[in-house]
DNA sequence: GAATTTTCCGCAACCGTTTGCGGGACAGAT
DNA sequence: ATCTGTCCCGCAAACGGTTGCGGAAAATTC
């Protein structure tokens, strides 16, 4: 069932049929009536992809993730999916699976789509943004989702890392903690540098000398089974660990179980965390609110008002704010 | 850039970089290595609006989730991703955040977007399968994830939840537990109507007497703050517990920390798991394994597959295998 | 060297919808 | 009777990609 076919049965031109159904004011009242009637009797639904076709414009937005874990990952995607619903946008999904390549490959995609905008979580791969280029040119705003890469291209939304360290570092000492241990992620990524950063000025404004041997980096989370059990069997001077993220929280927490020491008795722990996995722990994680939804709705608000009107002052991104959510972890 | 820049440039006519592109046999070597080559170049990806619109087909699966948790959830998205990335279809997703009504909006967009296939998780206030039915005069083909709700109408892909609780048991009871609590969710559930039963035959098989009291079923995980201490305080007897998910799982575990018992010297546990959380508890939690990823990838292919040829005897869907998995909190 | 086949490419129509433009019919004004 | 304006409606082009068909040039056959 076509605008043709109901155009046939009336006599009336295709055209006329069009205007009729989007109450152009220039048909008149008894047409548009036949034309309601018709089209509702033979349950008449427009062809999606010719209107879309035409109009070169899709109604949807894309987002691009490196992964699905099961920490930040739902959150956001929960956070993103609850502002698009609210929207007329749809959300169309892809994985990079933490390929450059296939990352490039999703842009392409995204122009074939003719999306509107772009939520993108860069993968591990990924250290510049030329293959963003394209996007640009096709005047497809595209946002950057909590890494950044340092750049003035494209807004980004994160969270202020560096404090968000900072106050959890500041946090345990207060509470008395001199020998903090600081668990983070790939020291290339900006995201970790940050929080590397947050860590040694809490310390300094704290006058403690700040010790290498104190912060470790690993890639994976898997490396804390060889690195972490050597570190606190040897340093036992440490009284807490800061872990930068809730996947580095939950391996950390397991090699304490089998080291056999208990939190917060003989240890404290603090991290930064999406604030779901730290009400599973016993005792119950003190941590810095990191909300993946929160920075979901976020990002989408910001690129759907970026779409409406691209304003200079947006360029920047915007940053998502965190809160220090104390619980049992922390002595 | 449309194909028609691309003829421009090359000095060809639409139809035959059109074909170059497509490897068609009626274009010489050469000029397919010109075309593609400053394809490239230019980063031209067809206008998939344009050919879906030609072909009259969307290229577009529908997922629809009732929400997206840290357990299940992110490894089914990650397999259905997968899979998705292998065809040439893309993945259009939205969450009926266990809304009925939302459901059945979704449904409509769904026609909307004139998608091909459609990957459902039913929601928790979904008990009848009567908005499907638009999708099915559309012949837009739609299959059941996990939760099945009995029928006859709709392909569903699910695991054999029966045997998988009888397996769990099984184990316990083979490693001499005979007192062991069954944590399951809303009873009104196929899913877990499903496990209650393998638990219940299980411990029949065996000759052990079933008590109700040892079975509790939970709407929300969180019920289980004021159902599960008292009944371990009251019941010393219970020596095993079995979880039918991983989110039941978590909070058994940090009730049983709290209570000051200790896995699996106190008290073993066993669950039905998406194999992830399992590896992040101290002892690593013996399981068996329920895929999300597993699940995803084929159900998705089954849908492919159904909607390229839908044959008879793939009307009744397909049963996921699952395996029992041995660490360390059964003693 | 003529006839036939093969190779390679262009022409043009088509998919369904939207929209600028033009024009016929009709009413009211001059 | 002519002119101006309003009200409705149709014509036709355009969006980008695909494909049946036809045909020129080159290669092959006899």
């Amino acid at each position: 069932m076509t605008i043709k076919d109901l155009g046939k049965m009336l006599n009336l031109s295709t055209s006329t049929v069009s205007r009729a159904l989007s109450d152009h004011p220039d048909i008149s009242e008894a047409t548009k009536i036949r034309v309601r009637k018709l089209a509702e009797e033979f349950n008449y639904a427009p062809n999606v992809h010719a209107r879309l076709f035409r109009n070169q414009n899709s109604g949807l937005i894309a987002l691009i993730l490196p992964e699905v874990n099961m920490f930040f990952t739902p959150n956001l995607i929960k956070g993103i999916n609850k502002t698009i619903a609210a929207s007329n946008y749809s959300l169309i999904t892809f994985l990079s699976n933490d390929s450059y390549k296939k990352e490039k490959e999703i842009i392409k995609q995204c122009l074939g789509w003719a999306v509107e905008g772009v939520l993108i979580s860069l993968s591990k791969e990924t250290h510049d943004l030329s293959h963003l280029e394209a996007l640009k040119q096709a005047e497809i705003k595209c946002v950057l989702l909590d890494k950044a890469l340092d750049n003035e291209q494209y807004p980004a939304v994160t969270i202020d890392s560096t404090k968000a360290s900072y106050m959890a570092i500041t946090h345990l000492i207060k509470k008395g903690h001199r020998n903090i241990l600081g668990v983070f992620g790939n020291p290339n990524f900006t995201i970790s540098q940050e929080r590397i950063k947050g860590y040694k000025k809490a310390m300094e404004d704290n006058n403690i000398p700040v010790l290498n041997e104190n912060i470790i980096c690993v890639d994976k989370s898997t490396d804390l089974d060889y690195i972490l059990p050597p570190i606190l069997n040897h340093n036992k001077d440490i009284n807490a660990i800061f872990t930068m993220s809730d996947e580095l929280l939950a391996k950390s927490l397991y090699h304490l179980r089998a080291l056999g020491l208990t939190v917060p008795k003989d240890i404290s722990i603090l991290s930064i965390s999406d604030g779901e996995f730290p009400y599973l722990t016993h005792p119950q994680t003190t941590h810095i609110k990191d909300s993946g939804s929160k920075m979901g709705r976020s990002a989408c608000k910001f690129l759907l008002q970026y779409i409406k009107e691209p304003s200079k002052k947006q360029e920047k991104g915007l940053v998502v704010s965190t809160k220090l959510v104390e619980l049992g972890s922390v002595k």
